[in-house]
DNA sequence: ATTCATTTACGTGTTTCACGTAAGGAGAAA
DNA sequence: TTTCTCCTTACGTGAAACACGTAAATGAAT
């Protein structure tokens, strides 16, 4: 059984919320709430699993409370809804400390599946959200690519590869287990770098990869 | 109810993976599989909502069948699941068309979350990835600052003198010579810049002495 | 067919790192 | 004054990384 608590400023909003909950058999809806202040006070002192925060605008008001909340009781999971579902509002409301983000285009299912998976301990994005990330990562992936190609063609990809773990301060055996290779070839690519580039000192192949983009500061 | 079908080329994972699934009501395995062409035949002419692809490696082979997959049956969604969460392994699956991705952290919960979630068409990454995903957002959108943070003026005159001729490639030996100091009392100021300034590699040491202006690129 | 770069890997000896300990001094706080 | 903290100096030990050489397999180039 899940324990559910509700805000909104409005009241209508917050019955029609507590209403997609009705008759779902695990989820038992404890506390409707439009008051900040109340709502602290009593999620001090209640069970509550999850809270489904409905925000209508990211003043610093409702990102305080989200902190706020998050202090004082930290087994409680923040499940934030809004209209908004700007990159901005999703970014500042997951710094503050909440667990999950429903966006625009979320139904009641996605309801109910970012409440089973709060209670379950991980976190919950609505899709829109988490394509965002997903092609924010990916063209910054190639983007990366781009630039390495056009500095750095003379190292091989593998040289590459293996200088861009390492300048993610991975020691020689992480990078191994990531490549499944040997420690000792880690080390021989290392090596191959430093002649090839003609580097005296690791302290210059940090400096080479800084220079070319292939790690960042 | 969900009809389920599950691909890996070990019979043993299969059943493994099998019985996570026994006694879940809304979920029915109709396919076990360990040949990719059974796979794709048997696909083309089944109704099954999710197949789970265990993956031992990003060969091409194995993206390939991704992507042959979603071409021949646009309906079914492909949840991948594999020991190796490299960045390098989520991208390459999610760009050949998985819906789905469970690294090494994922329980079954996290199995049953995932099915779920694809049944009812979204997507579904591990907390691993998605915290990869949101951890390079962030760090992008607001790395200044993070890195503004960093305090020279917790490091002594020495300690720096020290990270200064260090940062111009120079050994221990030759650092210790410069102030006729011992080699172990070079370390000794290495150890303790490390510890206060709480790093992890003098990969990050360069970075720091960088940012902080110590050290010229 | 042969050359060349790449990727893989080992051997050996040196250097650096990680972590702890510790002594002596300088300066601040009680 | 005594206590306390930080700085500088330095060592011990075991692990990791580096320097330099060697070398086999692969694949692309010509």
């Amino acid at each position: 059984m899940i324990d559910i608590a509700i805000f909104d400023e409005h009241r209508l909003v917050l019955e029609g919320l507590s209403g997609m909950l009705s008759g779902v058999s695990d989820c038992r809806v404890v506390l409707l709430c439009n008051d900040r202040n109340t709502l602290v006070e009593k999620l001090k002192c209640m069970q509550v699993h999850v809270l489904i925060l409905n925000m209508h605008d990211i003043s610093v008001r409702n990102l305080n409370l989200i902190v706020q909340l998050n202090f004082s009781n930290t087994r409680l999971k923040i499940l934030v809804t809004s209209v908004i579902d700007s990159e901005e509002i999703v970014l500042k409301t997951i710094k503050a400390g909440a667990k999950g983000f429903l966006g625009r285009d979320a139904d009641r299912n996605s309801l109910l599946e970012a409440i089973y998976t709060l209670r379950n301990g991980h976190d919950y994005y609505s899709t829109s959200i988490t394509h965002l990330l997903l092609n924010r990562y990916i063209s910054s992936m190639q983007s990366d690519e781009q630039h390495q190609r056009a500095e750095t063609a003379n190292l091989s990809s593998r040289q590459i590869e293996i200088l861009k773990l390492w300048g993610e301060s991975c020691t020689n055996q992480e990078i191994a287990d990531r490549f499944f290779i040997s420690v000792r070839t880690v080390e021989s690519h290392k090596n191959h770098i430093m002649q090839k580039l003609n580097l005296k000192s690791t302290v210059d192949m940090v400096k080479f990869a800084i220079k070319n983009n292939i790690i960042e500061i």
